[in-house]
DNA sequence: GCATTAACAGCCG
DNA sequence: CGGCTGTTAATGC
């Protein structure tokens, strides 16, 4: 169980829930660390909570049946989902695996179906998170073309910085061009020649361990 | 051609 | 020093 005053900290999602509700959610969650290169659960796990990263990043993927390893997106800290598959009560959809040392937050999904079923505020953030996702995955089949390293550099930087998905974001984002690489499917050297393309654009400044976003909106469409 | 792996020097904290 | 970055060379689809 956490505190009323750690799930404002963690959840931004909990400024629209009433009194009742937020003791409700606080007393149906526990926060949990894994260490980098863990599993937090596999594919087809019966694994039932909701899941927030309070800090660290963690990587969505699966393995194709050639055997090579996809990435599906990677989630920072503030972000929230696994709400697919605990609404359906089914097996999980893909592997989640903790780049870097982690700590998530896991609502019982009993919790969540309480939520569900008589939180309004709740309801309103489920469904903007779900917009989100569905603009998300338009972009991405609108353009049917496969997109260059670079490309696939840019989206994925701006996923992670979306403002809706993760609210507290900022324009700073603290993660090393290897993290960046085994989240956009791409190697650590070709992150490295994208980064200086996007920078030249002037989409983003590249730091030591970390980048600053200066153009999230031409970033998420971009196109070589 | 473009991207990947491997290897290495240099830089930053 | 250890981790991260920027580059180059060799190899693969």
């Amino acid at each position: 169980m956490i505190t009323a005053e750690r799930l404002r900290e963690i959840a931004f999602w909990s400024a629209e829930l009433t009194e009742e509700e937020i003791e409700r959610a606080r007393r149906g969650m526990t926060e949990k660390a894994f260490a980098k290169g863990a599993y937090i659960c596999h594919k087809g796990d019966k694994f039932d909570p909701w899941l927030g990263v309070v800090s660290g990043l963690v990587r969505l993927g699966t393995v194709s049946q050639k055997g090579k390893s996809v990435t599906l997106a990677g989630m920072r800290a503030g972000g929230w989902f696994g709400e697919g598959s605990v609404l359906k009560k089914e097996a999980r959809q893909y592997d989640l695996v903790a780049l870097r040392d982690a700590k998530l937050a896991l609502m019982a999904s009993a919790t969540f179906f309480w939520l569900f079923e008589n939180s309004a505020g709740f309801n309103r953030f489920l469904v903007t998170q779900f917009n989100e996702r569905i603009g998300q995955f338009i972009a991405l089949v609108e353009f049917d073309r496969s997109l260059d390293a670079t490309a696939k550099v840019a989206r994925n930087i701006a996923w992670l910085c979306n403002p809706v998905l993760v609210p507290r974001a900022g324009n700073h984002l603290d993660i090393t061009q290897e993290e960046i690489g085994l989240i956009s499917g791409v190697s650590r050297q070709a992150v490295n020649a994208a980064l200086q393309t996007l920078e030249q654009k002037k989409l983003l400044r590249v730091g030591h361990g970390g980048i600053a976003i200066l153009d999230l909106d031409k970033l998420s469409h971009y196109e070589d």
